[in-house]
DNA sequence: GTCTATAGTGGGATAGAC
DNA sequence: GTCTATCCCACTATAGAC
C-alpha cells in the first residue's frame, strides 16, 4: 500500500502538519493576513520547504484545507432527512461550540472572499447555496409530513434559520456567552408543529 | 472662523477626500489587506501626501473612519426609548440596505478584530457592550409597560435580536436576496405583545 | 501641501546544493 | 525532503526638496 513507510510515510506525514498547522494560522488571521512563512515556522520547517509539499503555493494550501474540513462536515449529514436534518444542525452547532478555530475561519475567510476577486469566492458561494438548499428541503420534508406550524413557508424558514446560525455564531466568536446550540433549537422550533 | 478658507480649508477638504477613500478601501478589503498607497491612489495624490495628514499612520485613518461613522449612527437612536427604539433599529436596517460598504466595513474589521492583537480589538468589544446594553434596556422598557409577551426576558430578547440582526447582514452581504429590515421586524414582534 | 527618494521589513516564488 | 541563496514585489514610514 502506498503512503504507509519509508519515503511516502514521511510526506504524508508532514502533508498532515502542514494542513493542520494552515488551518490554525488561516483561522487566526484570515488568509490574506496570513503568510507561508509562519505556517512553515509553526511545523518548524522552512517556507521553502511548505511549498514542496504543495506545488500550487498557497492557494493550493488553502483550497487543501478548505476541502479537508468540508469533507468532514457533510459527513454529518449525509443520508439524514427531515427533523432528523434539522437536529443535526443543532448537534453541528454544539460541536462547534468546541471548536472556536473552525469557527473563525470560516467566518474570516467567507468575509474576505465576499470580494468576488477573492480566490476563494467561488467556493463560499457554491458552499451556501448547497447549504440552503438542503436546509430547505428539510423543511420541506417536514412540512410534508404536516410538521410545520401553520403558514410557515420552507425556504424562509430555512433561510431565517441560517441567519440565525451566522448571527449567533458571531455573538460567540466576539466573546459573548450565548449558547449556540439551544438557540438554534429554539429557533427551529418556533417553525415545528412539535418541538424537537 | 478656522477651517473655512486659504490654507486650512485645503487641509479639511483633503482630510475629508481622504476618509472618504479610506472608508471605501477599508470597506471592500478590511484593515489588513487595505494600503495607504490604494487610499493615496484613490485621491489621487501619493502615499506621503496621506500620511502628512494622518500623523498617526495607517491606524489613524481607521481611527478617524471608525469615529466618523460611529457618531453618525448612534445620532439615529439618541433619545429614543422602548418601542420607538426598536423601531429605530428596523429603520437603520433599512438604511444599510443601501449602503453595503458600510455594512461590508464593519463586517470586515469586527471579523478581523476578533484577534486580541488587532488595533480596533477593543474598540469592538465595547461598541458591542454599548449595543447589548442600549437594546436590552428598550426591551426592559417594553416589559415595563406590559408591552412583551409573558415569559420574555429583555437581555436573551435582545442578544436574540442582535443575532438575527448580524445573520440577516451575513446573508446579504453573501449575496442573498433577504430583506434585513423586514426580517427584523419580523423577528421582534415574535416578542411584543402588539406588532411594531 | 505635495512631491521624490530611500530605508527597512516582509511577502511569494524559484534555482540549485546537499 | 529540506535547505540556503536570491529575486522581485509591495508595504509603512521618514527625510528633505520644492
Amino acid at each position: 500500500m502506498a503512503g504507509t513507510r519509508g519515503t511516502y510515510r514521511k510526506t504524508a506525514q508532514r502533508r498532515e502538519q502542514i494542513l493542520e498547522a494552515a488551518f490554525a494560522i488561516f483561522a487566526k488571521n484570515g488568509y490574506t493576513a496570513s503568510s507561508v512563512n509562519e505556517i512553515a515556522r509553526a511545523v518548524g520547517i522552512t517556507q521553502t520547504g511548505v511549498l514542496h509539499h504543495f506545488a500550487g503555493g498557497k492557494l493550493a494550501l488553502l483550497t487543501a484545507v478548505l476541502q479537508q474540513r468540508d469533507a468532514l462536515a457533510e459527513e454529518n449529514l449525509r443520508g439524514k432527512t427531515g427533523r432528523e436534518f434539522l437536529a443535526a444542525l443543532v448537534e453541528i452547532s454544539r460541536v462547534q461550540a468546541g471548536q472556536r478555530g473552525v469557527v473563525q475561519l470560516y467566518r474570516n475567510l467567507s468575509t474576505e472572499a465576499v470580494d468576488p476577486e477573492h480566490p476563494a469566492h467561488n467556493y463560499f458561494r457554491e458552499r451556501l447555496g448547497r447549504i440552503i438548499e438542503a436546509v430547505t428541503q428539510a423543511f420541506s420534508e417536514v412540512l410534508a409530513e404536516d410538521g410545520l406550524k401553520p403558514g410557515i413557508e420552507p425556504r424562509a424558514a430555512a433561510l431565517n434559520t441560517l441567519a440565525m446560525t451566522e448571527g449567533l455564531e458571531t455573538l460567540w466568536l466576539q466573546g459573548l456567552d450565548v449558547d449556540m446550540a439551544e438557540g438554534i433549537r429554539w429557533h427551529i422550533n418556533g417553525f415545528l408543529a412539535k418541538p424537537l
